[in-house]
DNA sequence: TATTGTTATACTCTATAACTATA
DNA sequence: TATAGTTATAGAGTATAACAATA
C-alpha cells in the first residue's frame, strides 16, 4: 500500500460522519424513509402526495403542467395519473380550451383522502422527523433550507463567489 | 368518501414550496448536483470520492465493511471497486488474516488524487453549495443537520436542544 | 455451517423516440 | 409546425440468488 506519499501539509478531507455533505445525504435519506412509511398504508407513494396535494391547491393542470412543475418528466406523469386515476382519487378530464390538454382533478374520495388521513399523516412523518427540535429551531431550520435553496446566484457573504446560477427550480 | 365538504375546518397541508420537506429534497438534489459536477472530471462518481476517503481515513478494509460502512450493497461495491482499481486509484491485496477478505488500499496514486485534487475539489463544492451562508450560520446548519440524524429515539428534548450529546465534531 | 467476493439475473425508476390528436 | 398525451423501449442503478473459496 502505498506510500510514498509525500505526506504534506494538504488537510486531509473530514467529509466522513461529521460532514454536512454525508449528513445532508442522511438526513434527506431518514425523511424519504419516514415519508414513504407515511403514505404506504394508502397504497401511494410520496410522489403520488405531491400531486394531489398540488392540484388541491393550485386547482386542476394539465399533466405536463404538473410535471414540470415538479421535475417529473411528462412520460412518467402518464403513469403516476394512471396510478392516482386507478384509486379513484382524480379524474381525467378534457380542457376545453385546448383539447390537448386534460384537467386533472381530485375527485371528492381523492379530496377527503388527502385532507383527512394524508394530510395528517404527512404532518405526522415531518414532526417525527423534526423531532429533536423545537419549535423555535424547526423555523430557523426551515429558513435556512429556504435560503440554500433560493438565495443562488447573488453574492452572498463570503466564500469563494462562485455561487452557480442553479438552472430550473423556479418555484413560487 | 363523501364529496360533500370541499369547506371543512380541515387544514389544507401546506407542504408545497416553502415546506420543509420539499426544500429539503431540493437542498439535497441541488448538492447532488454539486458533488457529481466536482468529482466528474476525474471520470468519478460521489460515491467512489466517499470510499476513497474512508480508506485513506481508516485504512485498507474488506468490500464487506466498505459496503456496510457507506449503505451500499455487497454486490455493488465490486463494481465500484473494480472501477477505482481500474483507474489505479486502490489496489486488492489479500488478508492474510482471513484470506476469504481483500484488503482494500489507497495505491499511491488513489491517495495523491485524493488529497490534492479530490479533496480541494469537493470541499469547492460544498463551499459552492454552503454559499448563502456565513461561517456561523455554517456550523449551526451542521449541527442542525447532525441532531437530525443522530439524536433519534429520545424525547423531543424541548429545551435548549443546543449542546448535549453533540461532540466536537469537526464542521467543515 | 457461515462468510467473502463474484456473477448472473431481475426489478425499479426514469428518460428517449415515435406515434395520435389536437392546435 | 408545435404541443399534450401515450406507448414501447432502453438505460441506469440496485437488489436477489446462487456459486466457489475460505473460515
Amino acid at each position: 500500500m502505498s506510500a510514498d506519499s509525500p505526506s504534506t501539509d494538504v488537510p486531509l478531507p473530514d467529509f466522513l460522519s461529521s460532514s454536512t455533505s454525508i449528513l445532508l445525504g442522511k438526513a434527506n435519506d431518514l425523511f424519504d424513509e419516514i415519508l414513504e412509511a407515511a403514505v404506504e398504508p394508502f397504497g401511494l407513494r410520496s410522489k403520488d402526495f405531491i400531486v394531489l396535494t398540488a392540484i388541491d391547491s393550485i386547482g386542476p393542470q394539465s399533466q405536463q403542467q404538473l410535471a414540470r412543475t415538479h421535475g417529473i418528466d411528462r412520460t412518467t406523469m402518464v403513469s403516476v395519473v394512471d396510478g392516482l386515476e386507478r384509486l379513484g382519487l382524480v379524474q381525467r378530464a378534457r380542457n376545453p380550451d385546448d383539447r390537448r390538454k386534460y384537467a386533472i382533478g381530485l375527485t371528492s374520495e381523492g379530496q377527503a383522502l388527502l385532507r383527512h388521513k394524508l394530510g395528517p399523516a404527512m404532518l405526522n412523518a415531518l414532526d417525527t422527523f423534526l423531532a429533536p427540535f423545537t419549535h423555535d429551531e424547526r423555523e430557523i431550520f426551515n429558513k435556512f433550507l429556504w435560503r440554500l435553496v433560493h438565495e443562488r446566484g447573488q453574492a452572498p457573504d463570503q466564500g469563494t463567489g462562485q455561487g452557480r446560477v442553479v438552472p430550473g427550480g423556479t418555484v413560487r
